[in-house]
DNA sequence: ATCCAATAAGTGCATACGCACATATCAGAT
DNA sequence: ATCTGATATGTGCGTATGCACTTATTGGAT
């Protein structure tokens, strides 16, 4: 019996996530967002004004990665950026017509969640969603 | 008790990916292959010549966006494309050239593969697999 | 006061990804 | 022979992602 090597655990991650970032991605586009942006703004309301780094690591992001994304963002006025503490970090935060954004897309990502759940199943959904954030913690 | 929605699925599914494909895309590098590019090479090697709409298929992308992965490895010379049955269809396959790259980074795909199930654990790695692959299936 | 290692962020480059739309070809109905 | 709906692919556009490298500041050591 020849040990084949178990499939690319990464090859099925990224499967995984590619399908189900067009999901929530078709329910958020009434919104104008994308799943990714709904993160950003998602972050920013909950945990007040940000760094850039602080913004990408509670993203899992590259801090470059993240410094790109928010372009959209703050060129369509829904994130702002103030002076931060130094003179060389800024402080996101969002604005007012960022938080407006974001309670009008709320409901089509509860949406998008529900018809994750609804789909997969709840309690699996539950079970993945811890397996991932072990992923996060380990790898 | 106000019950909270759950996690945001797709957001923890992005976040396992990105790191988990730095981890890949780090053991690959000596190769010059990155993890997506190496997914398309060991899809073209296993299942013949294929065409662009079933590649994307296997791998579970949009097919114009596996047109334009494909560029870079045509232009490097790893994959060719001869005529299909159809004046529509393309024949993708391995070159020479693209059989010996993705023979010499079959070990360090390996190596990112064992990295992997060292960290995270490989009862839990293959569970995960079953998770995903469901999640595939389902979404 | 000056210098330097550490810190926060931006740039250049390349790949990754998918939607809306356009083009080419084919297979079957007429 | 022709028309038409289906099929296979390509293009324009915009966002997503990260590495190597650069720039600007800062806090402390001298």
């Amino acid at each position: 019996m020849t040990d084949r090597p178990s499939p690319c655990h990464c090859r099925v991650l990224r499967e995984a996530t590619r399908r189900t970032t067009q999901l929530y991605d078709r329910h958020l586009a009434p919104s104008g967002l994308r799943l990714g942006q709904y993160s950003v703004l998602a972050v920013l309301a909950r945990a007040g004004p940000l760094t850039v780094g602080a913004l990408a690591e509670a993203l899992v992001m590259d801090r470059t990665a993240t410094s790109r994304t928010l372009l959209p963002l703050q060129r369509d006025g829904l994130v702002g950026s103030g002076p931060g503490r130094d003179g060389r970090s800024r402080a996101l935060e969002l604005t007012p017509t960022g938080r407006e954004r974001l309670a009008a897309a709320r409901p089509l990502w509860l949406d998008a969640q529900a018809a994750f759940e609804t789909a997969y199943g709840s309690e699996e959904a539950r079970d993945l969603g811890r397996s991932l954030t072990r992923v996060v913690e380990r790898i």
